[in-house]
DNA sequence: GGACGATACATGCACATGCATTGATTGTCC
DNA sequence: GGACAATCAATGCATGTGCATGTATCGTCC
């Protein structure tokens, strides 16, 4: 094995077990203290930072790592559990506003404690640099 | 939200990016070329490093991300496909042995073209360091 | 040596995800 | 204006995963 090719698969192995280990810890911390997964934290993260109350579905998973699936599902569980409301788009029929919901916002500002607090406990391990 | 925070969620949602490209991306590939999963992949990776050939289970899973219960059907599965052959610990009966055949070792082979390729391609993007 | 907690692996179940498709709406080209 | 490709979001389906549990074996303490 060529040593560049090593040292690249040393980094996607540093990355996966990082990655693992946070998503591990979070997924469990976030379900079991607050009742959300971690897609959930992220979409509820991103829509309670945008301030206009009309973020559309395809923006949303545009700045977010979710499919256009993953992140139909979500908001709707989100939204069946009073967190988020979806409304027409009055400018594109096809397309779907949704916003935070107060309640969903207090449920974001709790949970946000948690999440940083994950954050700085297991994403500690350094990561090889790029080069 | 703190400085130092802000820096965190930043580097947090950066990895959460770059995995799910190198990720998406590799399993698709090593799908669509070789017929396997990222995991399947990532543990022939691991037996075929491996020159003994009786490698037990729980090392093998406390050297990958996965876990025991998805390294178990991970296993399950290529063995299924004759890619792997497990048999029993003479030492513990408790314990299972894990190693790669010659097929697998020979798709392992092809597939490893594909992700060293997919590595190159994606896993690029400049993570945030550690502090 | 018998009992009991710990460990190794497999598996039932619930669930989140990706892919492919569908249904609805838009924009364009004639 | 009508036809048609493109786009947006939702959903059926198959699948991989985690959690909890089950089964077998090990090690220890009495």
């Amino acid at each position: 094995m060529e040593p560049e090719e090593h040292g690249l698969v040393e980094r996607w192995r540093s990355l996966l077990t990082c990655y693992n280990t946070v998503a591990c810890h979070l997924d469990r911390l976030l379900q079991e203290k607050h009742g959300l997964t971690m897609s959930e934290f992220e979409t509820l993260d991103r829509l309670a930072e945008c301030h206009r109350d009309n973020q559309r579905m395809q923006d949303l998973a545009g700045e977010m790592y979710l499919s256009q699936s993953a992140l139909s599902r979500t908001v709707g569980r989100l939204e069946k559990h009073g967190l988020v409301a979806r409304s027409l788009c009055s400018s594109d029929r096809r397309g779907v506003y949704v916003c935070i919901t107060p309640e969903g916002r207090a449920r974001h500002e709790k949970a946000r404690a948690t999440h940083r607090a994950v954050l700085a406990e297991h994403l500690v391990e350094d990561l090889l640099p790029t080069r």
